[in-house]
DNA sequence: GTGAAAGCGCTAACAA
DNA sequence: TTGTTAGCGCTTTCAC
């Protein structure tokens, strides 16, 4: 394999220009540029990002994407949108995909260490960072689609980019109320984890509340790791139980894909007998049929803030900050008046 | 950021015994081995992959994986399927998103020299390679999920793992015609782009030789980069100008589903008036209404495979192979018995 | 405008 | 068992 010392060599001059030329420093005459890159196109020369990123002393701009649960389709165009975005500003993007029980803030501090990165985002991680893990990046770090809720972690020492997800679900319950229903099921990821799912469940239960509803035990579906087998399982049970049930807010698309399957399966239909609303719209469910109803989060938006803000803190030290971006409800056909609303009431 | 040199420092050792213990070469004794640990952990020391990289003589056990259209689905299994492998095996994946247009090719062997990568797999890539573009790797390379059937390259010269396009295509198509169906569209990619879909196309041409049935130019609908929102349009232009199509054998399943969506709207039913059958199966098309008909590719088993190919192609000199992995028909509930089947014959 | 030389952090002979 | 030393391929002063 070609280096640049054989470059060098291969056109009678010393490396240290080869790297000039390669490098677009000034003051290097035309002749010996020309020369250069001739010899690089003969020997078919490309540069060892290793080498090169190991001896710059100017540091190399990169970042580091850990995503947990890079499953979940929901997350692939913020993945292109990050990708895109660091591309766009000159970094190169290092991304660890890591399963969903896995530490990601120790995985994070890692790879930012080893691979001497400028920066961190962190894509569907946990909620519940503390102190000292915070400060173990020793980078600035990017929270994207989430806010460290239940840690103790100080708000200054990290931003996030993320919808405003109690009150996302409080807007699409409340969507419900509104339509008429009175016995509202919430479908939920596995228990207690302190999660997206655990703020989207406060939302529900303020919009019941603030409804005069009852917050029922036996209305509230968990599926683990937000898997549509468990949620299509679980919805089936739900029926079966409590089958006074008019409504569902489901946390993700997926889920409520699955919930919809398994209404028709017994018989019911989507949304006569049962409205469905949901949070994240993926492209997908503008298919189904109906169109599923749900609050579409701005994928590429959250991706892209994320960078912006990561980027804006290496380069210029600003100052961390919290964003909370839209959502924007698309009407599909999965929700209904309810038909016993008078008599439920 | 402390390095090896510190560590030494802290505990009165050469750099290279605290390699040693480090990379745990025999010959250190325990009393040396746990003071370097002890510093290791005192100082916060993390090795920089950089620098060892660059200095391992051992060729770095890595391989590169560029991903063409990474926004589709279908790869998301595949690609955890193909980093789980890696790391079983020992090695480093390197990731590269390129755009759907972008040329791989380049890409790939760019990204093999720049990184020093021992080997390539491409997911989703063209189908006509030179054998220019074949020697520019110089290394071992496996094509996952698709074979080069339209350039000239070497068949000794790479690897392949997919299952059998045209075959599986066949089979399904056959199915259609095994139902009784005789006017059957097909959902194709956009035009002549020498990929996956077109060898599908063959494959559906036979089966419709094979039965006595004519192929239609205008039973072929070519949906641009497998988008949903082109399948969609380009169904309904086709029950405009051909009310008479009973079944439809789509490429792919996201596009079997915009199809069914498509048909919906027009006011027919799927199987009743229209029969599907597709290719690939997604997780997600499980809870469409009714399931859809499918052949399944066993997707991890395709980035699992690839990578056992290339590994032992890099350690033992392995022959390059071409293996077809086979797929499952999954019955679901969008193919039925053409009910015109009499009078259409 | 160009070359010589030092070193980035680490590994791996080769000595001791 | 441990230390010394020479690079890996590149960038970057500092001379010339």
């Amino acid at each position: 394999m070609a280096t640049i010392k054989d470059v060098a060599a291969y056109c009678g001059v010393a490396v240290s220009t080869v790297s000039r030329v390669l490098n677009g420093h000034p003051d290097v005459s035309q002749a010996t540029s020309d020369k250069v890159m001739a010899a690089v196109r003969e020997l078919h020369y490309v540069p060892n990002h290793i080498a090169r990123d190991l001896a710059a002393t100017r540091p190399v701009k990169s970042i580091g994407l850990v995503v947990r649960g890079a499953e979940n389709p929901f997350y692939i165009p913020i993945i292109a949108a990050i990708g895109d975005a660091c591309e766009a500003a000159g970094y190169t993007m290092v991304l660890r995909q890591i399963p969903s029980g896995a530490d990601e803030a120790g995985e994070g501090a890692e790879l930012v260490q080893s691979k001497r990165l400028m920066g961190l985002i962190l894509l569907g991680g946990r909620f519940d960072y503390s102190q000292e893990e915070g400060k173990a990046f020793g980078v600035p770090v990017v929270c994207c689609t989430f806010v460290n809720q239940f840690g103790d972690l100080d708000q200054e020492s990290y931003s996030s980019v993320s919808i405003d997800d109690a009150n996302e679900a409080y807007r699409a319950t409340h969507e419900l109320v509104a339509n008429g229903h009175r016995h509202i099921a919430v479908l939920l990821d596995a228990p207690d984890d302190r999660s997206i799912s655990e703020l989207r469940y406060r939302g529900y239960r303020q919009a019941l509340e603030d409804a005069g509803l009852p917050v029922q035990d036996d209305l509230v579906v968990r599926a683990p790791n937000y898997t549509m087998g468990a949620a299509y399982e679980g919805v089936r049970a739900l029926i079966a139980r409590r089958p006074d049930v008019t409504a569902i807010f489901s946390v993700s698309d997926l889920m409520a894909i699955a919930a919809m399957k398994a209404i028709y399966d017994l018989g019911f239909d989507v949304p006569r007998d049962i409205s469905l609303i949901a949070i994240d719209g993926l492209e997908s469910t503008r298919y189904s049929i109906p169109v599923l109803t749900t609050f579409v989060q701005p994928q590429r938006e959250l991706g892209e803030e994320s960078v912006r803000i990561l980027i804006d803190t290496i380069e210029n030290g600003a100052e961390s900050k919290h964003v909370f971006v839209g959502t924007k409800l698309r009407r599909g056909g999965t929700l209904a008046p309810c038909r016993t609303a008078d008599e439920a009431a």
